[in-house]
DNA sequence: CCTTAATCGAGACGGTACGTCGTGTCTTTAT
DNA sequence: ATAAAGACACGACGTACCGTCTCGATTAAGG
């Protein structure tokens, strides 16, 4: 029976990290062919060319697994930071990059853990390490020593703003925003509140 | 096992509406008691007195039952408008109802649904008529009348902006808002946009 | 997946009785095939076109299941009686029967039933209406007609003596008498006991 | 964790001959409390302070590992043979002995293996020598010395014909022997068939 | 006496089967 | 005709054990 060939007989046997890893990065795309509703045990063990043994053994169940599978990508190696060299272009390339940082899989993963781990806010999820956004916080430095802004209204609140709505639109419709929804978000709302006048 | 009388051997035997009623609100209840991962049809069959045929007979699935149970208590009876005569007191007044009408069983279930129904966007769930707001359209109308905000202030955006951010809040926390949260809502993003200077 | 097609999709569900006999009988050919040690109840599941469920729905366990499958077939439709016409031949007939009706894979079912179940004594399975042998009740009484025993002779001891001895010889070697064993059964032991002399 | 003391720090670690043995009577405890089926490796290891490697690197499998450890058991050290005076009382002396020679548990065990171990037959195990009784040999010798036999009678048949029926009813019905049994072994069978007349 | 090779103890790994549970279909009986 | 009850086929769950393997610690034996 020589099986799915996914494991050279030749390389020994994966222990440890190495192992772990190739088993979330199973989990992942498993997520992006079946989705979180479709991703079984199973399904995982032999994609991953190991038994569901070993998945039980570092993760209680299906929600954990996954858990972890998402936390390993969800803080994305620190972005390119938009500098275009005004504020409103700079935050309409930030919403831009979730577009595509928040894949329709991703987000129904998030609201499958949320179905099943009871406890787990999606929050924890998406904010690690609390809420904190460095890539506003960069923009928005640079703008108030353009003098664009002043360097008062760089509040927590501003700094999250944009991105909040953005974040909800993507929950609620679970497709890219449109650019139409991006300059709503930033012109009827971002720029008012925080341009000097 | 004459068990919890859910259905008395004197009665005659529920049928069309009746019946569908009832398994819907027992579908409410195991929602609260077990949440959306643990519902079973089994569970929704016994505890409304029925067969999982007849479930089956009206919805396709698990989901599209939970579905045509949550269905039927969004549309919420049109609350009451609040009136204080200020703009602020209002919109405070909107946004703490919805940490009534949005109980955490119920966020859940909308996750689940998207999490199992490919397609559903979760607006559709939120939103079945579109989205719009009417509470809020009484409150700015009235707000202009008084002459606090411009009437060209009156926006789509703006008739939504609030919610919008107050839902964002209740989706990632799954706990009502706090009151510091609701004032930095209108205080530092809604009445600095709307106000007229 | 139109599987093994031993369950014709015109003919209804089976259900009751029927599929049970379906499954004893599926039981029974996988212990001639696999033997006791490697059936599995996945294995008879699909040999017999059900599902696991319906399995431990009826027996608690692999061992309960193999019980219930050699019961079954344990009281042989009484087998031909001998009547050569001597008492020796008809003796001889009679343990030459014993090889064919207990068939390695039949004993080796038979321990391991005695392994799993601990309670279970082999003679219960043996002998599920006592310890009676109506073959040799009849050879012997026609032997006491034809005047080669003597009535008193025929004592339950003399009843059961040649197939106990015949039965050890099976447990032991696992494998069908040679004729020499028989004839030495018969006539080193058994003729020189019950013969007038 | 300094588990069960079953290997003191202090004590240097086994090996060879000293930590087979060991391992040896592990398996000999585990199969008393747990019986064969529930005897597992990791049991066995666990029980003799060692570890699953050891036990492959010594034996293929379970079954040979237990058959290991019954065969340093089963010639027992040449027992008392019986010297009454009078054949019966030989016998008889010899049909008790083996009610405790034959423990349940390894009577039980020994039908795992044969389940197991598909060829090897339960008589290479009770009779790793060949079929012999040395101790009836001696028993009839002294008989035909006494004159209660002629030498002509002791035949191979007549030296296991009484052990032959006490383990067929050993077998059958795994308890030990009662004294009518016995007694119906020996006067209703053996003797009629030994003794001088 | 110190190195070196072998074995030990511990436990992870890749599998297979277990027994349970939930889904969605189907059959039967009663109203 | 529909309701209620429940069996059926399917497939995933989470567990247990098998037999293999890797790794570091220990120890007997040889230079």
């Amino acid at each position: 029976m020589s099986t799915s060939g996914q494991q050279d007989k030749l390389k020994s046997r994966r222990r440890g990290k190495e192992l772990e890893t190739a088993i979330l990065q199973a989990v992942r795309e498993e997520l992006q062919e079946q989705g979180y509703a479709n991703l079984t045990m199973d399904g995982v063990a032999e994609r991953s060319g190991t038994s569901k043994a070993v998945l039980y053994r570092r993760w209680a169940n299906r929600a954990e697994l996954v858990l972890a599978a998402l936390r390993e990508r969800v803080p994305l190696p620190l972005e390119e930071v938009p500098d275009t060299g005004n504020l409103r272009d700079d935050v309409i390339g930030v919403l831009r990059a979730m577009n595509h940082n928040n894949t329709q899989a991703m987000m129904k993963a998030l609201y499958g853990l949320v179905t099943e781990l009871g406890a787990v806010p999606l929050a924890s999820l998406i904010f690690p390490d609390g809420r904190q956004n460095r890539t506003m916080t960069i923009v928005l430095q640079r703008a108030a020593d353009r003098g664009e802004v002043a360097p008062e209204a760089i509040t927590p609140r501003m700094l999250t703003l944009p991105s909040d709505l953005a974040r909800h639109e993507l929950m609620l419709y679970n497709t890219p925003m449109t650019e139409e929804m991006i300059a709503s978000i930033v012109d009827e709302v971002y720029l008012p509140l925080v341009l000097k006048r």
